[in-house]
DNA sequence: ACCTCTGGCTGGATAT
DNA sequence: ATATCCAGCCAG
């Protein structure tokens, strides 16, 4: 049965149910938040607001891994001719099912484990024939890479060794593998999704194998096999193949299910099925939305030649080279220490523009005369007054749902934990959305690519800020910095702030809120970067080197210490004790280094090759040097992969982690690395970086 | 195969 | 020696 997910249906122990609450209990939900709005905008919200408030179905769900045996231990079995034999595969249902199938081979020998029921089979076929079975009992399976790997090798095989059609439950697609009567989630193509990776996951996760994953969400990692599969005993290769799908398992269980549930919420906004949800990026979910919104609106879908033939035109000029238009204002910081800072976001302020200006393909250069008047700052551009914008629309109502409904309530200390983390899943999706409904307007395969869109949301923006950033001036408040929608004032004083969020308000119709109060906080002269001591006494780091992933842990670890330290002072006083001691973590870190206390792992650098290593042919990078190396020893690289090297005294100064020699080690550089490292705060602290180092130096040679 | 955008920092490679 | 470009990572 397929449902149409954009119904607020779903299957409760395997009844189709409408999940929608009554429109009364909706109808005065909406009342009590939105009682403010117009008629016509409390119809659409009501609409929205009860498709996200559908109850959420709950599935059975299957995790499946499966482990083929090849003669030649070097080659990758292929999935098209599904050649060699399927010798294990792992089965965990969210109904208790933890199965490991296992196939006789020459060598083998019972195993022993308590985790999982051990299913022994001669036959492969009939094996197989039994997976396919469990399979189709599942109305969701989920694998990591099945797309590519586990259904179309478990289809050919079934081909293979001549079961009937009928009987294998899979259908290979050209999007990825499915099942007949189920969905099938591929992990892998969720988690290479940067929206998934970023808004869902906190960016908390580098690479995109099961097992960095794993290790970053879950804690816990894949099982080291050092041999072939073929030289594995029985017991390690069910172990082996049962840990793979538990941790698919557990992708999908952890933090009450929150991926599935994020999915449901992603379907039903986009439009699309959950299948074609979770192989799509960003701009494939905006996509089908839109194209939704017209068909229920009956109007035409432009093709993309007629729309860039006459909505192409670009009118301000980007301020880094190669960029298509001007995008957001970032204020020079006030380099220093500032003491009680409070910080206003415009909140969704692309959004809001968007929604404000009825910005939309149709509605930016319109073709009526009148219109022509009615231009957006610091361009060409004219927006229409006539007909409201579809994206406007549905991105405006959206993020009113998101300001005012969902992102309150995901914090509301009123609301029930297990209630708040549901608002807070919602929440999060409808940020992707937010977020993206700007920028693929700017991306030239985006099929309602509209440049003047893109360029007018980012101009608006930037009058928007500029009239905030002047009249905190005019109330008399200093500016220390800024960044497209924040601004960092030097007050604390409740009724000028008030004010400003007042005027904001009046004159822009747009939502500046207070973001957080710092106890203090450290600039320097870069923009993109400081660290500050909210009022909680939280340490907030942005975009300094210390922070960074690629960052030897060494640094790292260092520069945490300095943060502790800076995290614990409350008053100008105070800060003369912390210098002390900072200047104490580096001088112990740089006699670690001097005296060679240090092992290469923490010293490692930790780089994503980002292309094959052949493409690089304008500059080769040290992480790309050091691939090479790898690729000479025999070690396959691909992109994506994270290279770890260290920095050594050699011709060409790079080693990668798993061949250097601590001898090889360039001391020297590391020093370099971690004085630039603190610099960048110390700096501004005004430590004389120069006398600490001069100091320790001095000691060092005595 | 996949890909929302611009602005800004760093270190290192390469060109002048 | 110095300026410019490339690549990676991050802020918003």
């Amino acid at each position: 049965m397929r449902l149409t997910p954009c119904a607020p249906y779903c299957l409760v122990d395997g009844k189709l149910v409408e999940a929608a609450p009554s429109e009364e209990e909706i109808k005065r939900k909406v009342e009590a938040v939105f009682g403010d709005l117009s008629g016509e905008e409390k119809k659409l919200l009501t609409y929205w607001v009860s498709l996200l408030e559908a109850a959420q179905p709950r599935f059975k769900y299957l995790s499946l891994d499966i482990e083929v045996l090849s003669p030649v231990s070097t080659r990758v079995p292929s999935p098209t001719k599904a050649r060699d034999k399927v010798v294990a595969a792992a089965l965990i249902g969210s109904d208790g099912r933890r199965e490991v199938y296992l196939l006789k081979t020459p060598g083998f020998k019972e195993p022993k484990c308590d985790q999982f029921e051990a299913k022994i089979y001669e036959d492969e076929s009939q094996m197989l024939r039994e997976i396919f079975r469990v399979i189709d009992s599942y109305p969701v399976v989920a694998t990591f890479n099945g797309d590519d790997f586990d259904m179309p090798y478990l289809r050919h095989r079934g081909e293979v060794l001549n079961i009937p059609r009928e009987q294998i439950p899979i259908s290979l697609g050209r999007e990825g593998a499915s099942l007949k009567h189920g969905i099938h989630i591929d992990l892998y193509k969720l988690f290479m999704n940067r929206s998934i990776q970023v808004y869902a996951f906190d960016n908390r996760y580098r690479e995109h194998t099961l097992g960095a994953i794993a290790q970053a969400l879950l804690g816990k990692g894949k099982i080291e096999i050092e041999k072939p599969i073929g030289e594995l005993t029985t017991e390690e290769l069910a172990r082996y193949c049962f840990q793979d799908a538990l941790l698919v398992h557990e992708l999908l269980t952890s933090d009450n299910e929150l991926l599935l549930k994020l999915l449901v919420v992603l379907s039903r906004i986009s439009k699309m099925p959950i299948e074609d949800a979770c192989r799509h990026g960003v701009s494939g979910w905006i996509k089908s939305l839109l194209y939704f919104e017209h068909r229920k609106r009956g109007c035409l879908i432009p093709r993309s030649d007629e729309l860039i033939e006459e909505k192409g035109v670009i009118s301000t000029k980007a301020v880094i080279e190669g960029k298509k238009y001007r995008g957001a204002i970032v204020v020079d910081p006030v380099p220093g220490v500032h003491f009680t800072v409070t910080v206003l976001d415009f909140s969704s302020l692309y959004p809001s523009v968007l929604k404000e200006w009825n910005l939309s393909y149709e509605t930016a250069r319109c073709p009526h005369q009148e219109c022509r008047n009615n231009v957006v700052p610091e361009t060409t551009h004219w927006i229409c007054r006539k007909r409201r914008g579809i994206q406007s629309e549905v991105i405006g109502c959206l993020r009113d749902i998101r300001v005012r409904w969902y992102k309150p309530k995901s914090s509301d200390p009123n609301v029930p934990e297990a209630q708040r983390r549901w608002y807070s899943v919602v929440q999060r999706a409808l940020k992707v959305f937010l977020n993206a409904a700007y920028g693929v307007f700017g991306f030239e395969e985006f099929p309602l690519y509209c440049p003047p869109v893109a360029e007018s949301t980012a101009a608006i923006a930037r009058y928007a800020f500029k009239k905030a950033v002047e009249k905190a001036s005019e109330l008399g408040v200093e500016v220390l910095y800024g960044d497209t929608d924040s601004l960092f004032l030097k007050t604390t004083n409740e009724h000028v702030i008030n004010e400003l969020v007042a005027w904001v308000k009046k004159e822009l119709n747009l939502d500046l809120e207070i973001d957080k109060r710092y106890r203090y906080i450290v600039f320097s002269q870069r923009k993109k970067n400081y660290l500050g001591v909210t009022d909680k006494g939280v340490v907030d780091v942005k975009g300094l080197t210390g922070k960074k992933s690629h960052i030897p842990s060494f640094i790292k670890d260092a520069f945490e210490e300095m943060l502790k330290i800076l995290g614990e002072v409350k008053s100008e006083g105070e800060f003369e004790e912390a210098k002390m001691k900072i200047a104490e973590i580096l001088k112990s870190k740089y006699y670690t280094l001097k005296k060679g206390e240090y092992n290469l792992e923490d010293l490692s650098f930790k780089v994503m090759l980002s292309k094959g290593v052949d493409k690089y042919v304008k500059t080769t990078p040290p992480h790309v040097k050091a691939a090479r190396k790898l690729i000479n020893k025999g070690i396959q690289v691909v992109p994506g992969d994270i290279i770890a090297y260290v920095k050594t005294k050699d011709s060409d100064g790079v080693e990668p982690l798993e061949l250097a020699r601590k001898d090889q080690v360039d001391v020297d550089k590391y020093i370099e690395y971690l004085m630039s490292t603190f610099e960048q705060v110390l700096d501004a602290l005004g430590i004389d970086f120069d006398r600490i180092v001069g100091i320790t130096s001095l000691e060092y040679f005595m």
